[in-house]
RNA sequence: GGCGGCGUGGCCGAGCGGUUAGGCAGGGGCCUGCAAAGCCCCGUAGUCCGGUUCGACUCCGGACGCCGCCUCCA
């Protein structure tokens, strides 16, 4: 059974579907104004594992992430940048497609867009004007907070308690600075869209819930973030579920963030890396280990040392694909169990990861038990029972891609000119002329090939 | 101030009331003409102070330290 700990209520639980087999789970996704970065690299990668696990397992996942393709953040960029903001929009938005790809994070079953969906958002603002749940300011539209009898659920504390931590609010005609903008009225040179209330733009909150519920349905059930959005975004987006008096999310599920030191990596912060960046000097694998190996709940130190770590132990796995010449799984499709059968210390080893990952994706832990495994199949290997060696390897391919690891033992496109290196180092050292054998591995090494020997002579691969 | 989380060996990072986490780095060994890759062995950690217990890294209490949310943020 899959358990996943809920934020609602603060506890590891059994994650249950609407519909028997059936699981809807929506992501927010990012607003498109910037690179992508690293936190944003963390969160989806999350979520994808658990979506491709979800899948492994047999459920028929319908996964849902949307782009906010009209905000803030994207008026003032293409402010600064001189440029439309959809021109902002769809530059970014390319770019995290881009970046997604690299990391082999799946494309969504929808990706709405926050634009197409405007006009149910004044539908819903208009309805809530009509019943007092809404008011209007002079820059805008917002939703009255105490309205909602159980606003704080997903904060984990009531309303008196949020409203007393509450900063200073600049906005003076709100009744409660905890009062959220539904519609922000347009200002000179800002993009708007026609509403009787007052011409303007949706607000973030507003956004995610009418694209959640529309196209997931009342009760879909999973929702899930960054743990930064479970107070105030989602909070939110829930009380105006509750205000529209329509069942939300059954589960919430919240990742942890990526630390720069001892500190969150965030926009406001500035001490962020885009992901573009560090897939330009990185293998995109390596990511995906290093998140695979702390828990998703957990905060992950992302360092040149932690992503080096990464590396070698990736490079461990490309090894064991490449001795046994195991395919590449996984990548842009899915993987399921229904699909292997295993037997022996495979099915042993399957059954162990399986559990990790079911309760609350104990991937650190799976991973541990992949690596005991691969240095199992090596030996195995070592002392010549193939076949045992060879299913349990294949087994750690097929349990990687189920976390959308792909395993790489393709072996590189070999030159000429290395080609008749490799010829002619068999051949000294089958003549045992080792100074010639030294010599010609050393041309090898220059040329910037990994040489490695065996029984059935020399082979080489890039680094 | 309110709420939540964390503190594990050189580094990263899990589970568990008593039996090995795992990875990386380091040391020793096997294999190898020498390497590389691979395998085996090794350090025997748990912020501090109390308590519960036959026994605690694991439960309870306290102290200290750190992080986050309460404002846009994945």
């Amino acid at each position: 059974m899959l358990r996943l700990f809920d934020t609602v209520h603060g506890e590891v639980r059994a994650l249950r579907q609407r519909e028997e087999g059936r699981l809807t789970m929506y992501v927010c996704g990012p607003t498109v104004y910037d690179l992508p970065h690293l936190g944003h690299g963390r969160f989806t990668l999350v979520w994808d594992v658990a979506r491709r696990w979800f899948v492994y397992r047999g459920l028929q996942v319908r996964f849902v992430s949307n782009i906010t393709d009209i905000d803030d953040n994207i008026i003032a960029r293409a402010q600064r940048d001189g440029v439309p903001e959809a021109e902002v929009c769809a530059t970014y938005e390319d770019a995290w497609w881009r970046a997604m790809s690299a990391i082999g994070v799946a494309r969504p079953d929808d990706v709405p867009h926050a634009t197409a969906y405007v006009d149910e958002m004044v539908a819903l603002i208009s309805s809530f004007l009509e019943r007092g749940v809404a008011y209007p300011t002079s820059d805008g539209i917002y939703f009255d907070v105490s309205r909602v009898a159980d606003y704080g659920l997903l904060a984990g504390q009531p309303l008196d308690s949020l409203r007393a931590g509450a900063r200073v609010e600049a906005n003076d005609e709100k009744r409660s600075p905890l009062d959220f903008a539904l519609w922000k009225f347009n200002k000179v040179n800002e993009p708007f869209w026609p509403a009787a209330f007052g011409d303007g733009r949706p607000g973030w909150h507003t956004e995610c819930v009418v694209m959640s519920l529309g196209l997931l349905g009342d009760g879909f059930d999973l929702h899930c973030g960054g743990f930064d959005l479970k107070f105030p975004h989602h909070e939110n987006e829930r009380a105006q579920a509750v205000a529209w008096g329509r069942p939300f999310a059954q589960h919430w599920g919240h990742n942890g963030w990526v630390m720069v030191g001892e500190q969150k990596m965030s926009k406001s912060l500035g001490n962020f890396t885009s992901l573009t960046d560090m897939l330009e000097r990185t293998d995109a694998r390596a990511y995906r280990l290093l998140v695979l190996r702390s828990h998703y709940r957990s905060p992950i130190e992302v360092s040149p040392t932690t992503i080096a770590d990464a590396e070698r132990g990736l490079a461990r796995l490309d090894a064991l694909a490449r001795r046994f010449d195991l395919p590449a799984l996984a990548g842009d499709s899915f993987v399921t169990q229904a699909d292997h059968s295993f037997s022996g210390a495979a099915l042993e080893l399957a059954t162990s990861v399986s559990l990790a990952l079911d309760d609350d994706l104990n991937a650190p832990l799976a991973v541990a038990e992949l690596f005991e495994a691969l240095s199992r199949a090596n030996a195995l290997a070592d002392s010549g029972e193939e076949s045992e060696a060879r299913a349990v390897a294949e087994a750690i391919a097929v349990l990687f891609a189920a976390m959308g690891l792909v395993l790489d033992g393709a072996s590189d496109d070999i030159d000429a000119a290395a080609a008749a290196l490799v010829i002619a180092r068999d051949q000294a050292r089958s003549d045992k002329n080792w100074a010639e054998a030294d010599r010609v591995r050393d041309e090898l090494l220059t040329l910037g090939w990994v040489v490695e020997d065996s029984s059935s002579g020399t082979t080489i691969r890039r680094p």
